[in-house]
DNA sequence: TAGGATAGCTACTAATGAGTATGATCCATA
DNA sequence: TATGGATCATACTCATTAGTAGCTATCCTA
């Protein structure tokens, strides 16, 4: 890796050059105004170092990703970043809530009872699933307590823990209106949140696939099952043959 | 934490207790017999310290995990450790070999096409769901190429890879013979192994169910899937008022 | 145009933890 | 009973890295 150690001109950093394409900076007005862009401004750094940590997370994982590490890639030091952060562990955290928002606005959106819930839950799957694929799915999904202090730790413990009684709550209601199989809501949500989190291992390596396809390909997945085919003589004879026992 | 910093009389460490339990040590015989018991000896505490070593990373992560804390854990020193292992990526590594052989030894077994594929595939499952509940579980499941060298990084892709084509090869079967519902492979597979997988996150902190339970549960969710119960008229109504379309 | 807030850098501290050099002890064998 | 290998401990080295102290430059506001 060539230390490009380029001097950049004080206050033309790749941090501001990246707020500035985004501001329109140009722009004078009153103090206020001027007062309001810099807030933003300020913001839209903010936003742009922990895109850079989730990158970072993502291809190296947390404990391999040192601050400096963050820094370069934004060509900025260290203290830079401690600057827009209060620490790595925050920089973890912040990363875990972009990536795990968007699923708790999909739930917002599937609470009231228009459509089936097998739709509405089909719907939210899709969303958790593109979430998963995006660049904080690793974040959200990796992010372990033991990596963080007891608060942080169970505040994305009780941020998890509303994902997954969103999806048990779509599983019930569901089974109660008849456009879901009897199932343990339990079972069944561990299931679906597992395969899907899983996505976030090995979409890094193979993103043949944007994360709305494989999110549609998995609820073709999950609405299959493993049951043979039901319109061919081969499949009733199969299914027929099955002893349906586990093996002790 | 209390340092109870026990000073055990050399040559009686927890170690070799642990050996000596499982060893009848006390028989003496020809130098070939000791020197075969040594042997022994050595491989059993060599597996002690691997146990312990998966018991620290489950609980504490592979990076939040010294060296220092594995030895203590066998009240034992460091030096000790490295005397039965080279180093702590070899630790993982073996803990990952040690979870993920019983698959092996499970696709082995489910070569012969004697039973429908869907069975075999189940049979699978649930070798596969009761490894990774177990206690190599979260080091199968979490060792990451980032955490190791090249080598070991690919000798445990190649491990992987060589589960993922066995459950596609599986899926492939069942589709041919009738015996499960024409599906991707590669996606079903993902599903199949991430819902599995991540058996190892959750199961530390809700041991409620066996491992061989929770296999079996999940079985059924597999075969479930989604679908609407067929035997009631509500839910066939359900099933039709479903749009088919997920959102864009 | 002075002053204060903003934004950033160089150069450090302090702690942790992987891995090792060296030597002590025990036991089987000769 | 002397010796060599097996086993384990004390006490280090050395590299990494999270986080900080203290300084500088810029720019908006009064």
């Amino acid at each position: 890796m060539p230390t490009s150690r380029r001097k950049t001109a004080p206050g033309r950093t790749h941090l501001a050059a990246s707020a500035a394409a985004t501001l329109s900076a140009t722009v004078r007005g009153s103090p206020w105004r001027a007062s309001r862009e810099r807030v933003r401004d300020r913001q839209i750094k903010r936003e742009a170092v922990i895109r850079a940590a989730a990158h970072a997370f993502n291809h190296k994982g947390y404990h391999n990703t040192s601050l400096d590490d963050i820094a370069a890639a934004l060509e900025v030091s260290k203290p830079t970043v401690y600057y827009y952060v209060s620490n790595k562990e925050q920089l973890l955290f912040e990363c875990f809530v972009a990536g795990i928002e968007p699923i708790r606005a999909a739930f917002r959106n599937a609470r009231s009872p228009r459509a089936p819930a097998r739709e509405r839950l089909k719907t939210v799957l899709g969303h958790y699933g593109q979430a998963v694929a995006s660049e904080f799915g690793w974040c959200m999904v990796r992010a372990e307590d033991q990596d963080l202090s007891p608060a942080m730790s169970a505040h994305i413990k009780s941020l998890k823990s509303e994902i997954d009684q969103g999806i048990r709550r779509l599983l019930r209601e569901g089974v109660q209106d008849g456009s879901i199989h009897p199932c343990d809501p339990k079972m069944t949500a561990f299931a679906l949140a597992g395969a899907l989190n899983w996505i976030a291992h090995w979409y890094r390596e193979n993103q043949s696939m944007t994360g709305a396809e494989i999110a549609a390909a998995f609820i073709t997945v999950f609405e299959n099952g493993l049951n043979p085919r039901a319109d061919t003589a081969a499949g009733r004879r199969a299914a027929q043959r099955t002893t349906h026992g586990l093996e002790r």
